[in-house]
DNA sequence: CATGAATGAGGATTCATTCAT
DNA sequence: GATGAATGAATCCTCATTCAT
C-alpha cells in the first residue's frame, strides 16, 4: 500500500488520491481510510522510513569527535534526505503532526541536533543564536532554493556552502 | 476584481477560485476568465504592483555608491517584499510566466541585481560563483525558512544575516 | 437509471445529460459516471436490449427456408428496430464502441446477415458485391431518409421497397 | 467571414462557434450576429453557393433530351454535391429554413426534379409513387450510408447504383 | 452600423468520504 | 476488519447572447 503510494509519487503524481492508491493496491478504499485517516497521515507514514534514516544519520553525525566535521556532515546528509524525498521535507516543515510518532521523532532529531550545535558553537563554528529549530528551517529553505531552479545538482553544493559559511559567528 | 481577490487572500483563502472571486466581485465568471485565463495569470496580476515596487527598490539599492551597503539594502528590501506578499514569492519562483510583462520584469530585476552583484563581488563582499539567479533562489529559500515557523519576525533578521555572511567568499 | 434515461429520451430530450439523469433517478452524479463513463457508453447500454432483439430477429430471418423471404424479413424487421430506437441506429453506425459486448453483437449480427446474404445471392435476389456491412449502412440510410420527412410511416414501406429492388442484380 | 467559417469547417471544427469566427475574421461578435441570427442561418449562407451549383446541375440534367440519362446525371451530381459539403446535406434535410431564399431554392429544385421525374416515369425508368421530395430524402439517405463507413469512395458508386435500380418500377 | 466586453446559465467531471454488506 | 458502490458538494470552464459605447 505504501509501496503503491510511493510508486505514484515517483511517477510524478503528487495528488496522492486515496481512491487511486486503493485501486492500484488492490484493497478497498475503506481499508486505506482505516490506516490513514487523511492525506497528511499517509504522508507521514510515507516519510517515516526516511525520517528514521535521517535521525540515524543525525545521530551518527553528532557522534563524530570533531563537532565541526559532525555539523557539516549533518547538514550534508539532511539536505540529501530532503532532496531525495519531498514528503519528508513537507513533514519536517509542518507544524502539526497527525501521528504522535512523528512528533516524537521530530523531538528526538531536535535534541540530537541541539547537542551537536552546542558543541559546534563552543568550537566557534556556529553563532550562538541559532537553534536546532532554526537549523531545520534553514535547511528546508536551502532545499527550497535548490528545487526552485532546474535540477542542477551543483547548486545544491553551493547553497549548502553558503549556509555553512553563514552559520559562522558574524564578524 | 483584483481587490476582491486580495481580500480573499487576506481572509486566508489561498484557493483563489475564479468562480468565487467573480461572485464576490459581482461580475460574471466569464469576465474573470477573460481577464485571467487561469489562476497563474491572476496571481501574476495580483503581484505585478508589488513586483514594480520590488524592481524600484532593487534599482535604488543598485544605485547606492557603496556596493556592499547596496547589496544589503537589496537583500533586506527584497525579503521584506517576499514576506509581505506570498504571491510575489510564488511568481518569482515559477519557471514559466503567463504574461510577457512578468518575464520582462524578471529579466529587468536580474539585470539590475547582476550589476550590483558584480560590484559587490569586486568589493570582496560576495563570492564570485553566485549569480543573480542564485540570489533570487536563496532569498526565496530564506523567505521559506521564515514562513516555516510561527510568525516570529525576529527570525527574519537572523536568517537574512546568515545569508549575508554566507555570501562572503569562503575562507 | 436506464429507465429514467429512456423516459428522458421519450420526452424528447436527446441531450442525455448525465447530471440530469442522476438527479431524476435520485442517485448521485458519481454513480451514473461509475456505470457509464461517457454518453456513448450510456447509449450503448440503452440500446443493448433492443440490439438483442435485433440479433434475435436477424437469426430468425436467417433461419427461414426461403432465403429471399428471409432477407425481406430481415430488412423489414431491422428497419423497424432502427425506427423504433434512434439510439440503436446511432450505435449501429458508430465505428468505435465503448463496450466490448457491443462490438461482439455487431460481429454476430454481421455474421448472421452475411450468411443470409450469400444464400439470397445464390438465389439471384441480391447482387454479389453487397456485403453485410453495406447492408447495415444502406439500412441506416433508409432509416435516415424515413426520418428526414415528417413522420409519414407509409414512406418507410416505399423506401424499403426501393432498397429491396435496388439490391437485385442489375440488368 | 464566410471564408473564415469555411476554413474552420475544413479544419475539422464542426462547432461553428460564432465567437470564434468573429475573432478569426477580425470583426466583432455583434457583426456576425447581425448577419446570421443563429447558426442555422450561417449554415444556410455557407451552403447557398453550393446550393446554386446544385440547382444549376439539376437544371442541366433536366434539360437533357433523354430523361433517363438526365435522371442518372441528376442523381450522380446531387450525391457528389452532398458528399462535398455536409452543410448542404444538412440544409437539404432540415424542415424549417432560416432564410426565405433557401426555401425558394428548395422549391425551385423540387420543381425541376419533379419535371424530370415525370418524364423519367413516362419513360418507364422510375416508379410512379416516388416524388421529388422522396428523391431528395433517398439521396440524403445514400449520402448518410456513404459517410457511415470509412471514406471508401467506391461504395458511393455502389449505393448510388442500388438507388438507381431501386427506383425502377417493381416487377 | 460595428464593436467586443460582460454576462451567467449550463454542463462536464472529480474525488473525499460514508456506510451497508 | 475489509470492502467498494454510492454519494453529491464542489469546481472547472465554455459559449451563446446581449447591449452600452
Amino acid at each position: 500500500m505504501l509501496r503503491i503510494a510511493r510508486e505514484q509519487l515517483a511517477a510524478g503524481d503528487d495528488s496522492l488520491q486515496l481512491n487511486t492508491i486503493a485501486r492500484l493496491a488492490g484493497v478497498g478504499v475503506g481499508t486505506v481510510y482505516r490506516h490513514f485517516p487523511d492525506r497528511h497521515a499517509l504522508m507521514e507514514a510515507l516519510s517515516a522510513e526516511r525520517f528514521d534514516e535521517l535521525v540515524a544519520e543525525a545521530r551518527a553525525a553528532a557522534g563524530e569527535p570533531d563537532a565541526v566535521a559532525g555539523l557539516h556532515r549533518l547538514l550534508r546528509s539532511t539536505l540529501a534526505c530532503l532532496l531525495a524525498d519531498p514528503r519528508l521535507a513537507a513533514v519536517l516543515k509542518s507544524a502539526d503532526d497527525a501521528e504522535v510518532r512523528t512528533s516524537a521523532m521530530k523531538a528526538e532529531l531536535d535534541e540530537v541536533v541541539a547537542g551537536l550545535l552546542e558543541r559546534a558553537c563552543r568550537a566557534g563554528a556556529v553563532r550562538a543564536d541559532v537553534g536546532a529549530d532554526d537549523l531545520r528551517r534553514l535547511l528546508c529553505g536551502v532545499e527550497h532554493a535548490v528545487r526552485a531552479g532546474d535540477g542542477d545538482a551543483r547548486r545544491a553544493q553551493l547553497y549548502l556552502d553558503v549556509l555553512v559559511v553563514g552559520l559562522r559567528p558574524a564578524g
